[in-house]
RNA sequence: GGGCGAGUGGCGGAACUGGUAGACGCGUUGGACUUAAAAUCCAAUGAGCUAAACACUCGUGAGGGUUCGAGUCCCUCCUCGCCCACCA
């Protein structure tokens, strides 16, 4: 038997899966369809990244085994092309994003196929080709017709580097996601889409789907539902009026002054009334040059203005209190004011500290400290003392409404999603304002409308798309009254593309409608969606809103179901030699390629499976990689041993079969390391045997398939089968034969492990005394002894108290 | 400050609903083959005590508890990682 060459067989096999179309699926109605996804990778210049590999491969054998067991597989792989790190690149080399993106695209796919995945290969898409864009556009266009894509002034996050608006979900620590450039409020006119609309679905609907628990409170967590009531305070002496968020209206007779945020727009109103205008303008002007870094950073020390001559009531018992300014209070939360409880708030006790403002206790407690945040009986609170949180709550929500000063109300921490860029490459939003008819869609015959291919794409300085340049783009006429248009120049984020893409594979090249029902009601939704766990709180959100969205109107079909992941799951990131993260700084970044090259695509996946579990961080270690090599050498190396009807081995037959079982078990439970291992139990004992049945070795190499596809065809083929073993079905394994017929049974002592026997399976406990007494080992702890308790753990061991 | 998770040999990690701690792999050491090396194969490999083996003792971040029996369950504490964070 020659040595294993990976080079030549891996290629070989690859050709003949994309020129048999192996894995190209269409709906049959006659089979359970299951639909796996990835996330499709951001076809950088870098390559494919090794932690790509790590979870394709994952959803590869899942799949791979899934088909295996008779189900019609959809295993889809597109590329997420649109967005800054294209446009930064072609900025720096001056050339288009529309040929580095074709370069790239050509490079991952060529990666993808060296690794041997299962993808349909037919179903590819980009989010860059216009025939995909076009549908992109169509959503938007949807979203604006029902209202839920609106403009409006917005104070946004800026960075100063990129030059475009944020969304939060963009902004890390006061800085860039992407560049890392310093953060700035701006007001600037934005496109928004209504997500907060639909928190509270995004939230209900995750108890019927099948997520990680991390991933489901992550998701809660950053919605941030909050219950509570607005209450309106009257300004005295005004007409106006300041309404404030609270999740404790209780605490409403302890509320001894308001705040307001710097940006809030009652201030101006207000211009007249207050004496200290001069000071409060200067705040102002110094809370507006901050960064969010700054802001936080500056966490420890509040700082605030009071606003003289105005004073609140507070409804409640008729009181005057004092009104502040000050950037602790966020103008993008609940109504951008608060009322201030300093005995029972921690960031209002500190400032209140600060500033020497009446601290009032209304909530009992025992403990010494001077802020009590918990519940408890109210005190001082006139006719409401004695009552507990809740019970408060509910009456002064009551009451508060009643006499129409405030509400019961519930606020988010999710904001309304903002949905334009100031950049050029990204989908054109298919918008045109006319000055009689306002914003207008583009009409849908019309769709997509194509992004102008031009010189200069280099973002401005006053913040305007590089499209507004391109005048015989943007003018044009208005759809409905004929007159002049102007297109709308902004486009839209990297996330509009990857929102709907995977209901795009199940009908890729439709070009009449963004998906043929019938199609989309076969396939969705996704059975099992695997991705990272920094996609959470954006890809996966959004995606479920548009999903939601596209439900409503009826452009997915009612069957489906409201949600479009039935199950998601998170792979650890792999880190550097060492466990740090890998950068191109540090030097440490491994080139998926080298290995394919000098392990082969074999060896890189069962290392990525074996290295350690699926869902947890961990290192690279080339040293690793050589280990799984190893395994794939001796499995090639035992083929000589393989007999048609050699004796079988009674212990090889039950590691056999427990393989089987184990296999099966640990793809669907993503515990990918401990199938390896049991692959490399059963090998090492072959190894040990005379001769390996035909009948077990085939058995075998149908469970390696999923894991090293390239090696099981050639051993496939090997003992003459003439078809790829794709579709061959998975071997069942007997749950008689799983059960050795010996064991080793462990005789412990008051616990600790004294001797072990070996005997014949369903032993009863009468035979396991019998066998006990006789022991020379035991007879020194029993002699002189009197047994207390003797406790038998069936075909695993007894304990013997003494 | 809040949420989630994790601490097991020299290293990555196994251990099902409490039942032999350290599977599997890496590394290391010794041996075989070789002129030599690589590769391959064989053996050993938690610590202590032993010349060695048997035996024994100790061992899953620390301390307590429940139990015949705890890496696993309960309480207290320590450390680390990730996500969020002036969210009213």
């Amino acid at each position: 038997m020659s040595e294993y060459n990976h080079h030549k067989i891996e290629a070989k096999w690859q050709e003949y899966w994309e020129k048999n179309k192996s894995f190209l699926v269409a709906e049959d109605r006659n089979r359970e369809k299951f639909y796996g996804l990835v996330e499709f990778p951001y076809p950088s210049g870098d390559g494919l990244h090794i932690g790509h590999l790590r979870s394709y491969t994952a959803m590869d054998i899942i799949c791979r085994y899934q088909r295996m067991k008779g189900k019609n597989i959809l295993y889809p792989i597109g590329f997420d092309a649109f967005g800054l790190p294209a446009e930064n690149y072609a900025v720096k080399k001056n050339i288009k994003p529309q040929e580095t993106t074709a370069k790239n695209i050509i490079n991952f796919t060529r990666q993808l196929k060296a690794a041997g995945f299962s993808f349909d290969w037919d179903r590819s898409l980009s989010t860059t080709d216009a025939s995909y864009y076009r549908w992109t556009q169509w959503i938007f266009v949807q979203m604006f017709k029902q209202g839920l894509a609106y403009k409006a002034k917005q104070t946004i996050n800026w960075c100063t580097s990129c030059k475009i608006g944020l969304a939060n979900e963009e902004v890390v620590n006061g800085v860039c996601e992407r560049c890392g450039g310093e953060v700035i409020k701006k007001d600037k006119e934005q496109w928004l889409l209504q997500i907060t609309k639909y928190a509270d679905r995004l939230i209900d609907d995750l108890d019927n789907v099948d997520y990680l628990d991390r991933i489901k409170s992550q998701q809660i967590n950053w919605i941030g539902r909050s219950e509570g009531a607005e209450v309106n305070f009257q300004v005295a002496k005004s007409d106006q009026q300041i309404k404030v968020f609270t999740t404790r209206p209780d605490t409403l007779f302890g509320a001894t002054y308001l705040v307001l945020a710097p940006e809030h727009r009652l201030l101006e109103e207000l211009k007249n009334n207050i004496s200290n205008w001069d000071e409060i303008l200067k705040y102002i002007g110094e809370a507006q040059k901050k960064s969010d870094l700054e802001r936080t950073e500056l966490a420890k020390d509040k700082t605030g203005v009071e606003i003289k001559g105005v004073k609140a009531i507070n409804p409640v018992n008729n009181q005057e209190i004092p009104i502040w300014i000050a950037d602790y209070v966020l103008i993008s939360y609940g109504t951008g004011a608060i009322m201030a409880v300093p005995a029972h708030d921690q960031r209002d006790f500190e400032f209140a500290k600060k500033y020497n403002i009446e601290i009032k206790q209304v909530v009992a407690h025992d403990t010494d400290e001077e802020v009590f945040t918990g519940e408890g009986k109210a005190i001082n609170s006139g006719e409401y003392d004695g009552l507990t949180t809740a019970e408060f709550k509910k009456q002064i929500t009551k009451w508060l409404t009643k006499e129409k000063f405030g509400r019961a109300a519930i606020n988010y921490k999710l904001r309304d999603w903002i949905f334009s860029r100031q950049r050029y490459w990204g989908e054109p939003i298919p918008l045109i304002y006319c000055d009689q008819c306002d914003w207008q869609p583009v009409p849908e015959e019309d769709l997509p409308v194509v992004l102008p291919e031009i010189d200069n794409f280099l973002p401005t300085e006053d913040g305007q798309s590089p499209l507004a340049k391109v005048e015989d783009w943007v003018h044009t006429k208005c759809p409905k009254c004929g007159g002049v248009g102007m297109r709308e120049t902004d486009v839209m984020p990297n996330w509009a593309g990857s929102n709907w893409y995977f209901i795009r594979y199940t009908d890729n090249k439709n070009d009449q409608q963004m998906v043929d029902p019938k199609k989309a009601e076969y396939w969705l939704p996704v059975n099992w969606y695997n991705g990272g766990m920094e996609h959470t709180t954006l890809h996966l959100l959004y995606s479920r809103f548009v999903y939601k969205f596209l439900y409503d109107i009826k452009a997915i079909p009612q069957k489906c179901g409201v949600e479009p992941y039935q199950k998601r799951t998170a792979h650890g990131m792999i880190l550097g030699e060492g466990g740090i993260k890998m950068s191109k700084s540090k030097g440490n970044v491994v080139n998926p390629d080298d290995y394919l090259t000098k392990y082969g695509a074999d060896a890189t996946r069962l290392y990525e499976m074996f290295m350690g579990p699926f869902d947890q961080a961990i290192a690279w270690d080339e040293k690793g990689v050589t280990g799984v090599a190893k395994f794939i050498n001796k499995v090639w190396a035992l083929q000589a041993k393989v007999v048609a009807g050699a004796v079988i081995d009674k212990k090889i037959t039950t590691a056999l079969h427990q393989t089987i079982k184990k296999v099966g078990d640990d793809i669907v439970n993503m515990r990918f390391n401990t199938a390896v291992s049991q692959m490399m139990i059963l090998v090492n004992l072959w190894e040990k045997a005379e001769e390996i049945n035909q009948d077990d070795w085939q058995k075998f190499i149908l469970v390696l398939s999923p894991f090293a596809p390239h090696l099981a065809e050639e051993l496939w083929l090997a003992i003459g089968h003439q078809n790829s073993l794709c579709q061959v079905p998975w071997p069942s394994y007997n749950p008689k034969l799983i059960i050795a017929d010996e064991f080793e049974l462990v005789v412990q002592i008051n616990g600790k492990v004294r001797d072990k026997i070996n005997v014949a399976i369903n032993i009863t406990q009468q035979e396991v005394e019998d066998l006990v007494k006789k022991s020379d080992k035991l007879a020194k702890f029993l002699t002189d002894q009197t047994i207390k308790k003797i406790i038998y753990i069936p075909n695993k061991l007894v304990n013997i108290v003494v």
